[in-house]
DNA sequence: GAATTTTTATTAACACCGTTAACAAAAGTA
DNA sequence: TACTTTTGTTAACGGTGTTAATAAAAATTC
C-alpha cells in the first residue's frame, strides 16, 4: 500500500512548496507585501488549493513563527554549549541572540512584530530628536557628575533608550493590557543597574 | 478679508475631525482595523475628501507618530524638572517611560511599531519557550554559582531577554540592514552591567 | 447681479487583498 | 465499469488604499 504513502509524501512536499514560495516572497519583499495570491502564482496553482495545506495566511506566518523560535533555540544552546561557566554562557549567548537577529532579520521581525513601516516613519519625525535629546542631555549631566567623565554618552543613552523599549515591548508581546504593577521591579532592576553603571565603576 | 481666514481656519477643523475619528477609531479596534474608509463614514463625507488634507494613509499615521513622540518629551521633560540630581532624573524618567508606554499604548505601538498581530501569535508557539527556556535555565545556574543564589531568577531573566530584544529592535528601527560591528559596543556595555549584577553585587 | 474661475465634494472605478461557495476534473476504490 | 473521495478551478463576496472624471458649491471678477 505505498500509494497512500506516496500521497502523504506528495502533500508534504506541496505544503514546502508553499512555504519555500512564500519565503522567496519575504526576501526580496518582506513581509508586508506577502500575499496568498502571490504564493498561488508563484507555484502556478490556483489560490484555493493553499487552503487546503494552511487554514488561512495566519497559519503560514505561524508556521515561520515557530521556525524562527527553533532556530534561535538551537543557536542559543549551540552556543551555550560551547562554554561551561553560565556567566560566560550568558554572555556568548547575548552575542549570538544579536547576530541571529539581523542574519535572520526576517524571521526576527515576524516573531518580535517589528512592524516595518513604522520603521520608514520614525525617520520622518523630528519630535523623535526633541524626546531622546532629554534624555541624551540627562545622561550627558550624569556622566559629567560622575567619577568618569570620560564616559562615551551616546553608547549609555543607546543603552538606556533599548532598556526601556526592550522591557516595554517583552512586556507588550507577552501580555496585552496594563501589566502587572510588581513588574515595575523588572524595571527597577534594570535601571538601577544601568544607573550604577554611570555613576560608579 | 476675514474670509480667507475663515477658510483655514475650517480647514484646520475639517483636518482635525479626520485625525479625531481616526483617533475614535484606532481606541476602539486599534491601527489595525483603522481605514480610510470608515473615517471618511464616521465623519459622514466621501472618501475622496480626505486626500484633500492628507496624502495618504501613512501621512495620517505620521501626524499621530509625531504626536506620540511629543507627548512623550513632555512627559519626560515634566518628570525631569521634578528632580535636580541626574541620577534620580534617570531613574524618574525611566518610570514615566514605563507608564507613558502602558498609559497611551496606542501611540507607543504606534511609534515603535509593535505588531498587534505577533502579539497573538506568539502566544500559540510553543517553541518560543524553547528558546525562553535556555535562557532561564542559563541564568539559573549563574545565581546558583553567585553570592546571592536568593535572586529572583524569572525576574532576571526578563531583564537579560528584555535588554537584547530592546537592543536589537531599536537598533533595527534606526537603520535597516546589518548594524555597524562597532554597534556590538552597546551590546556589550548592556550586558555586562548585567551579568554583574547577577554574579556580583 | 451675472458670468467666470476656483475650490470642494461625489460617483465610480482600478488594482489589490483574504476568504469561500459552487462546481469540474482527476484519482483511488469497489 | 461505476462510485466515491480527493484535488483543483472559476467566480464571487466583502474588504482595502487610491485616483480620474465630474458635479456642486463658493469665491472672484466683470
Amino acid at each position: 500500500m505505498g500509494i497512500a504513502e506516496r500521497k502523504i509524501r506528495q502533500r508534504e512536499e506541496f505544503r514546502a512548496s508553499i512555504l519555500e514560495a512564500a519565503w522567496q516572497q519575504v526576501l526580496s519583499d518582506g513581509w508586508q507585501s506577502l500575499s496568498i495570491r502571490k504564493i498561488a502564482d508563484a507555484i502556478e496553482y490556483s489560490i484555493p488549493v493553499i487552503y487546503n495545506h494552511f487554514e488561512n495566511k495566519e497559519a503560514i506566518l505561524l508556521e515561520f513563527t515557530k521556525e524562527g523560535f527553533q532556530k534561535l533555540a538551537d543557536t542559543l544552546q549551540e552556543v551555550k554549549d560551547q562554554h561551561t561557566v553560565p556567566a560566560k554562557q550568558l554572555e556568548a549567548m547575548a552575542y549570538a541572540y544579536w547576530d541571529f537577529a539581523f542574519d535572520h532579520n526576517e524571521y526576527y521581525q515576524l516573531m518580535f512584530g517589528l512592524g516595518i513601516p513604522a520603521c520608514d516613519r520614525v525617520k520622518q519625525v523630528t519630535e523623535m530628536i526633541t524626546a531622546t535629546g532629554i534624555m541624551i542631555s540627562t545622561i550627558k549631566e550624569a556622566i559629567a557628575q560622575s567619577n568618569h567623565p570620560e564616559t562615551d554618552y551616546f553608547l549609555k543613552y543607546h543603552t538606556y533608550l533599548s532598556i526601556l523599549h526592550g522591557l516595554v515591548s517583552i512586556q507588550m508581546i507577552e501580555k496585552e493590557g496594563r501589566p502587572d504593577p510588581s513588574k515595575k521591579m523588572i524595571l527597577q532592576d534594570a535601571i538601577s543597574g544601568f544607573i550604577i553603571s554611570i555613576t560608579s565603576k
